[in-house]
DNA sequence: TGTACATCAGTGAACGCGCGTTCACTGATGTAC
DNA sequence: TGTACATCAGTGAACGCGCGTTCACTGATGTAC
């Protein structure tokens, strides 16, 4: 072997990482494959040695966001502050403007709605899981029922940082941020 | 005068209308401007004699989708089923396969974050009368209080619809429908 | 009324540019002997 | 140990293509007389 080992695989992960971030920022459409490569320090021509295509590595970034996410969450729950805490610090203005490292439902969904069904299955399979865990914050609750609520709070949580950050009114953002925080703990019954 | 009096306006109204519809439809870095003139029934080089640019139109564009949104909630205010009627129609399969006549905030927001102020201004404006009318809803809270309100609902329908559309689960799909209805009719009080 | 002219909404080819993707090549490293 | 060779991750120019925008031109219509 040429480099150590684990080299390539690395670069592979490192590409997919900036993606991950970078299509969160931007949007997935709107990041250009020399501009993503760039950022992780590689010209354009080395993407191919390691996907199949920009829609290949679209899902994969999808996943490495979505996963990222549910430790996040798993981390919440386990912690003393459960899902009341990951309420809290999902509307914070820290997240609000950081979308690169945030919430993939709120800067993705409407995309992915218009992309091929490889990627549409990747968000599904994360919203899903990350859906299933939350819903074990009410185990008195029929699973069914579990699940719808947690899917709203979910919707909520995201729809509203949507609103956060696309208004160019501080006075409305800072309102949705509240109001979004204080709806989504009494809808959870967690506050 | 070449044509009747109103012709041209009518033309610059027919490119409005297309946009808002087709905008909502791809977004609107994907709605390319030969197609979009193509499908008001005119060639790309038209364009400019009615707009400054593709960002001027999209302007139009988000306040025109918006204000026919926003009678649509007046409509439903003033009839006999009120913010209920609004929130069921909202969640129906019918809304969630029909983007191009539907909610803007829940197809246009992410990218409209990662436009210029002009466009975010008439964003802004739009979801700030939305707001301001849902929260007649409730007359007996401090305004404060029934803004917030109304960001949560509206942020909630927004974020839910996003997931339905996105995901390719339709089981799913169902779930964030239903369970995204009730608690939206359960936070606005009036299920 | 009939004819010459002015107007201007709309046409469609062309502009420069950046896109996603391809591919011949480079050069650092490991292997063979 | 030293040298020739094989490997392959990464380079960077080039591909065809579609983008938003520009502009010389067309042709249907209204006006002037």
């Amino acid at each position: 072997m040429r480099y150590e080992k684990d080299h390539k695989e690395r670069t592979r992960r490192r590409i997919v990482d900036t993606a991950s971030r970078r299509f969160r920022e931007h949007g997935i459409e709107a990041e250009g494959m020399k501009s993503l490569m760039s950022a992780a320090g590689l010209t354009n021509g080395a993407f191919y040695n390691h996907f199949d295509s920009k829609e290949d590595l679209a899902r994969e970034a999808i996943t490495a966001a979505m996963n990222e996410r549910l430790g996040r969450l798993r981390y919440w729950m386990e912690s003393g502050e459960g899902l009341a805490g990951m309420i809290r610090s999902y509307f914070s203005p820290r997240h609000r403007d950081h979308p690169g490292t945030g919430c993939p439902v709120a800067t993705l969904s409407a995309e992915v709605a218009r992309h091929s069904d490889i990627v549409r299955s990747a968000y599904t399979d994360g919203v899903t899981e990350f859906i299933e865990l939350m819903a074990t914050q009410w185990p008195s609750l029929p699973h069914d029922e579990a699940l719808s609520r947690a899917t709203a709070v979910y919707g909520l949580m995201a729809g509203t940082m949507q609103v956060a950050r696309a208004t160019n009114d501080e006075t409305l953002s800072k309102r949705v941020l509240e109001g979004g925080m204080r709806a989504a703990l009494a809808l959870a019954g967690v506050d």
